[in-house]
RNA sequence: GGCCCCGUAGUUCAAUGGAUAGAACAGGAGACUUCUAAGCUCUUGAUCGAGGUUCGAUUCCUCGCGGGGCCA
């Protein structure tokens, strides 16, 4: 690739100029500034007493020319702007593939990646559409970078909610057989445990009794609640484009997750009847492990679930995705792991991203103010419909509707930094104009149009001269794809897949493509744009329609 | 009280310590009887405050102020 050869060069003339920093080759945010740029003669400049301009003229006179680059120049301060030659891009374009944008950095690793984690008896909410969005994609992220990917979803079906749910199902009369009313009899449990005393105790004996096997009526609610929840997710995940190779329960970390704590007495204290780790060693602090009355907490729950993720898939890399609102509980968690687990915890890694924040004030699912993930997907399907009035697209109307509205909610995930919080307008944060996903898809679907005419003509010779802005942006894909893995950060990809998109509107609108002078060299670099949004679309986990 | 995250146009978001701080939405103006107008062109508009480090700070450090979260 060129960006070696350019790098190597200029490696070359850094060292013989007794350089001693390393050459870091940027994109410059300006096209005008070229195609590739580096800072060097800044950074040098002090060291060997000159100005940033003399060490650049310097670097300029010793690299001489490069094949492949037309114009090596000195700009602003002193950087060093290389343009590439109009044939640099025809092999560019020539090159890309299904395979465009992968790499072998961690070939051969075994990943795992948890993400989503909905509670069975409880809504799936805006939340954890935000998790799965993320770890759809730092999963595909990480499959793009040449690893073995498995997808994991841990969920907690047991605990005082399943309990709450429970009472509300039987106070309420309504039927664990479906999804949308365990949400309903949640949202009333929980309300009535802080609200009424004789709820209260009521719910405490059904949270007893769910262990207990005999007890026939809690635990004929319990099997139909967590199947219609269960059943409910699946769903989801198949409209969200999700499908997971592994599933770990609550029900099953918890013992393993006891027993681990309790093996390991030197390392847990005791403290007022409960089980504690004491994080004040390693500058944390200290979070409870099993509680008085002989519970395992969260924590413990998660170190059984590691030892359960190591032992089904024995893996090299572990990514947890949860909110930020866990970070402070998963560094203690960890530590803990550390001195247990040694092995594992060192392979275990987080990512947290920020919340969802309803614009009228924080989600709860104790109080029924949560939008749930199918209410958010069913609206923005109908948005979509009424988009397509007066397309042809025939029964494929509606599976293009749920992609589009799956892509528009994504799109608003994953265009932002990952450890941000998201101000969740039902109104306004959801577009399907401009810098959104459905913006991308579409011009995904024109680029195919012009093609279904004439694919066949495609061919990668003799060029125009000019080189569009978007056939400049196209070399740029594998390394926003490698930085975004590295950083576990999506965002890159889909600002860049924004830019990319934009200049290619701009060109197909002041362009005729079909029945011109370069039909053949466009309809080649049409077809790498297409490719190039496909890849980019799938790594963030969005479906990229054939018409809309 | 301790710890973590955040603060950029009216709004929602970008900007590996670099060049003139980018988009989109909203507002204003416009083009096209051309391959999908969910599009295109033009336009108004911003770094919370005070110091510090640096050739250079939205970015790093300190202290404020403001928002969110976790813990006791």
């Amino acid at each position: 690739m060129i960006r070696e050869v350019i790098q190597a060069h200029v490696e070359g003339v850094a060292k013989k100029l007794g350089i001693d920093m390393p050459v870091i080759l940027d994109f410059p945010a300006e096209l005008a500034h070229g195609d590739y740029s580096t800072n060097i003669a800044l950074t040098a400049a002090k060291a060997l007493k000159l100005s940033p301009h003399e060490v650049a003229e310097k670097i300029v006179k010793e690299i001489g020319t490069i094949e492949g680059v037309t114009k090596i120049e000195i700009a602003g301060p002193g950087f060093i702007n290389f343009h590439l030659a109009r044939e640099a891009f025809v092999d560019v374009v020539k090159g890309i593939d299904e395979r465009w944008g992968r790499n072998d950095h961690v070939k051969g690793y075994k990943v795992m990646v948890e993400y989503t984690d909905p509670n069975p008896f409880k809504q799936f909410h805006i939340g954890h559409l935000m998790s799965n969005a993320i770890g759809e994609s730092i999963s595909r992220l990480v499959d793009f970078s040449g690893a073995e990917v498995k997808r994991a979803n841990y969920q907690g079906d047991v605990g005082p909610h399943v309990a709450k749910a429970i009472w509300g199902i039987q106070k309420l009369s309504l039927d664990a057989h479906h999804a949308a009313d365990l949400g309903k009899a949640y949202a009333a449990g929980a309300e009535a445990y802080e609200n009424d005393q004789k709820a209260k105790e009521e719910i405490n004996i059904i949270n007893a009794k769910v262990y207990d096997r005999p007890d026939t009526e809690i635990n004929k609610i319990y099997d139909a609640g967590r199947s219609a929840s269960l059943a409910h997710f699946e769903e989801l995940y198949k409209v969200l484009g999700t499908k997971f190779d592994f599933y770990f329960f609550e029900s099953e970390t918890a013992p393993k997750g006891l027993a681990i704590v309790r093996a390991h007495p030197t390392v847990f204290e005791e403290s007022d009847g409960a089980v504690v780790y004491k994080g004040e060693k390693v500058g944390l602090h200290t979070r409870v492990f099993i509680t008085s009355r002989g519970l395992p907490t969260y924590e413990a729950k998660d170190l059984g679930l590691a030892e359960m993720k190591a032992e089904q898939w024995p893996f090299d890399l572990s990514i947890s995705i949860t909110a930020t609102e866990q970070s402070g509980y998963f560094s203690v968690m960890l530590a803990a792991m550390k001195e247990v687990l040694p092995d594992i915890a060192k392979k275990i890694q987080h990512v947290s991203h920020g919340m969802m924040q309803l614009s009228g004030g924080k989600m709860s699912s104790r109080t029924g103010n949560v939008v749930t993930g199918e209410s958010l997907i069913a609206e923005m399907r109908s948005q979509a419909l009424g988009k397509m009035e007066g397309r042809e697209l025939g029964d494929e109307k509606e599976k293009i509707a749920d992609t589009v509205a799956v892509a528009a909610i994504k799109y608003s995930v994953l265009k932002q930094a990952t450890g941000k919080n998201i101000i969740f307008d039902p109104e306004q944060s959801l577009s399907f104009e401009g810098d959104s996903g459905p913006y991308l898809q579409y011009a995904h679907t024109r680029a195919l149009s012009v093609l279904a005419k004439a694919v066949e003509k495609a061919e990668a010779k003799n060029p125009p001269e000019q080189v569009p802005e978007f056939e400049r942006l196209l070399p740029r894909f594998p390394d926003i794809v490698f930085r975004a893995a590295k950083e576990n950060e999506p965002h890159y990809v889909t600002t860049y897949l924004t830019q990319l998109a934009g200049a290619f509107n701009s060109w197909y609108a002041a362009e005729k493509i079909i029945g011109t002078e370069h039909e053949e060299y466009k309809l080649a670099l049409t077809k790498a744009f297409a490719q190039t949004m496909k890849n980019g679309l799938w790594l963030l986990g969005i479906q990229a329609p054939e018409r809309m």
